[in-house]
RNA sequence: GGCGGCGUAGCCAAGUGGUAAGGCACGGGACUGCAAAUCCCUGAUCACCGGUUCGAAUCCGGUCGCCGCCUCCA
């Protein structure tokens, strides 16, 4: 039996996965700041955190798993210049930032829902952990780690040896100048604001006491706060998006590690690589703000957008285009016939025969979660007639704890029969004149309905009729 | 300029030393009055050049192309 191997990012390497406590996994997600709507790109993520909980909980390890929602402070550059983008959303629609922030947070919740996502355990908010952040920015200062210049408290990267390590950062050999407006005072490019001074005769909406002055905290002190209180100061695994490797992981590492004097503070880092429209990432600077009801709103169910990113593994890019997506749909609408068909089929599934194909697919999960060849694998099953239906069930079933496509579900796309009176009677007259053999007229109302977008099928149980593309 | 990744059939993509998963599309077939839906069958030597090896898509070197990070984004 093989063991559930992950890629661990810190190390550059797949490794067996040994949580700290026996039969306990404590997983902490980067989660989204909710300042504009989440897009698809954005939710391919959190789906990688799906995939990682459900391969752990197939396992059989309990997980707690922790999700963070930005709602304040991060900036619009890194750099620790620009606007708050909460204030600056809420400056631009004159609304509140509070108001902002529930409303795409709910957005964002409703997305993952519908993707397949598991609850997580907690969402937690940086603005109801702003004590918990300035406990941290105190620790850090009572230390020795910290500044103060005009603008705010800073991180002293030069006080934390390991700070390029997880990054493989080469600090002295980026490019100069390549970090715009500079903060004036800042000892070094790469120290970080861990609290922000409220300019003087600028009134924010989020601005906060504490003991260096009325302000708000930067971005990555809530990470660093946050995940160790729900999930104590040394946890399992943190997983979050590739982009935020050299700058976001980098620096929360460097003041949770220089706060808790704990290394490593976390010890599986998992990023999830880019998905890519037209070439390039998906990016919401770029004005790329495809969204999952985009989707919908061209007939694409949520789970068929699940499917296709199943089809690639999670540290690939995947190029995202609606060709591809309609190959998606089109397959996973076909899984889900073929799933349909041995549902109630009666009888129980043979031990024996099972055990083989149940060994590969768990194989492929803890082989750093191969989804692309647990999918196959679940085709392979699928339409394998030589299998007995109670066996295809069986495993179809067990394999979709994994997968999250709703195999078991009673009715697939393809198989739902629409009702609306003025169709049903227009397909009524069709199957009227096809049994006088009048099939001009059939097919001339068959032409007609297609021309509205309403695709005729005829089987054993007489004509049905649906929405076609 | 520095760092990292990628380049597998028309498209989305697994595979990282032993002779190319899966999905979609195309083509053929079954079914159908004809279609649709469904089912079955069918396709690639893995960007290019050179090297290592009994053997490479898989390792090494080079070339070309693409993407990402270094500056907000998962």
């Amino acid at each position: 039996m093989t063991a559930l191997r992950l890629y661990n990012t810190r190390t550059r390497r797949k490794e067996v996965f040994e949580p700290l406590e026996p039969g306990q996994a404590r997983v902490y997600t980067c989660g989204p700041t909710v300042y504009a709507p989440q897009h698809i790109g954005n939710l391919v993520a959190y789906l990688f955190a799906d995939q990682l909980k459900r391969a752990l909980l197939a396992e059989g390890l309990r997980v707690t798993h922790v999700i963070n929602i930005t709602d304040v402070g991060h900036l619009t550059s890194d750099a620790d210049t620009g606007e708050d983008k909460l204030e600056k959303q809420a400056a631009a629609t004159g609304r509140s930032a509070a108001e902002i922030a529930a409303q795409y947070t709910a957005q964002w919740k409703r997305d993952c829902e519908r993707v397949g996502c598991l609850e997580a355990d907690v969402y937690c908010k940086a603005t109801e952990h702003i004590a918990e952040q300035i406990e941290l920015v105190r620790t850090l200062e009572a230390k020795g780690y910290t500044y103060r210049i005009d603008d705010g408290i800073y991180f002293d990267t030069s006080r934390f040896p390991h700070y390029a390590e997880f990054a493989r950062l080469k600090l002295d050999e980026q490019k100069a100048g390549a970090r715009i407006g500079d903060v004036p005072g800042k000892r070094a490019p790469a120290d970080f604001g861990l609290w922000k001074f409220a300019s003087p005769g600028v009134k924010r909406q989020q601005e906060w006491d504490s003991p260096w002055g009325r302000g708000f905290p930067g971005w990555h002190v809530e990470c660093s706060a946050m995940s160790v209180k729900y999930l104590g100061a040394n946890f399992d695994i943190h997983t979050g998006g590739v982009d935020h490797i050299p700058v976001h992981h980098t620096n929360e590492i460097a003041q949770s590690e220089c706060a808790l004097g704990i290394h490593p503070w976390v010890r599986y880092w998992m990023h999830t690589e880019f998905m890519e429209l037209r070439g390039e990432k998906i990016s919401k600077s770029k004005g790329h703000t495809l969204v999952l009801d985009d989707l919908a709103a061209r007939g694409f169910e949520p789970l068929a957008f699940r499917y296709f990113v199943l089809q690639a593994h999670y540290r690939q890019q995947q190029t995202f285009s609606f060709e591809a997506l309609e190959a998606a749909a089109t397959g996973y609408g076909r899984l889900l016939l073929q799933a349909m068909e041995v549902r109630d089929a009666p009888g129980e599934a043979d031990p024996e025969r099972i055990a083989p194909l149940r060994e590969r697919f768990r194989d492929a999960v803890r082989d750093d979660l191969n989804a692309p060849q647990a999918l196959a694998l679940a085709h392979e099953v699928a339409r394998d007639s030589a299998l007995p239906a109670p066996e295809r069930r069986a495993l179809l079933l067990e394999f979709d704890a994994f997968l999250g496509l709703d195999l078991a579900r009673a009715v697939p796309r393809q198989a739902e029969s629409e009702s609306d009176p003025a169709i049903d009677a227009r397909v009524a007259e069709r199957e009227a004149a096809r049994t006088a053999r009048d099939f001009a007229r059939a097919d001339r109302i068959r032409d007609e309905l297609a021309a509205e977008g309403i695709a005729i099928e005829d089987t054993p149980s007489g004509p049905r009729w649906r929405r076609s593309r």
